[in-house]
DNA sequence: TACTGCTATGAGCTTACGCGCATAAAGGGT
DNA sequence: ACCCTTTATGCGCGTAAGCTCATAGCAGTA
């Protein structure tokens, strides 16, 4: 824990680009249609707009940062157009995240328990 | 990929909490104390302000809201606090993502070869 | 207690960005 | 060609948060 890492730390260009990751989850409405896509599959901007409750230019502009992220694909069908999610490592992280802060939970809680 | 993930969606306090995680992570100074103490070890304000350059109550309130969310320990050695990293998932989250880019990256250059 | 060095915090400035409204652009049907 | 539907974008507002300066709090020392 708190032990150095081998391995050169992040040169500042990457430290740049994690931290732009980083920061397309950081906002509820980007995460929420992520983990919406993945959960349901493939979906259209309308399907989006019914379950988010969001505008539509919102929901373009998000889908738009996350597009040129590279984390959602579009495709047309008609005058529409479907998303889907186009990496798998959102909900990796996601998942890694959730299990570490429930790990953290429980813990907090067993220290209430003990005193 | 476009898949639908089997298990139950977040819900909203959930979603809020990853949300809120990730942009702890989003801040290029708070990743960039987070990957210091990270591969130097534990340090000290001092030193993470010379390895910085941040101006000291600017460490001290980016330090603070790590320790809240508890990535970030601190222990007194007289007057100094000594900073480290308190928990792996950090180190985790970003070479999973580092690895993820380079991938991209790596597929887009294959695909400026093949054209 | 008074003094010194280290850290935390209140106040204010500035910038970034979410969010919606209105509108333009694009694609499809008649 | 026109019109309708769907998506993208310019504009403006409001808020959140980074960043600094100054200062308050705090631990150790004489």
């Amino acid at each position: 824990m708190g032990h150095p890492t081998p391995g050169s730390p992040p040169t500042p260009e990457l430290l740049d680009e994690l931290s732009q990751f980083f920061r397309l989850l950081s906002e509820p409405a980007r995460l929420q249609l992520l983990c919406q896509l993945e959960h349901q599959g493939p979906m259209d901007v309308a399907a989006l707009i019914e379950a988010t409750g969001f505008s539509q230019s919102h929901i373009s502009r998000q889908l738009g940062q996350l597009q040129r992220a590279g984390l959602v694909r579009n495709q047309r069908e008609g005058v529409r157009l479907t998303y889907a999610v186009a990496d798998p490592l959102v909900p990796q992280l996601c998942n890694l995240v959730q299990t570490s802060l429930r790990q953290r939970l429980e813990q907090q809680l067993q220290l209430l328990q003990s005193a």
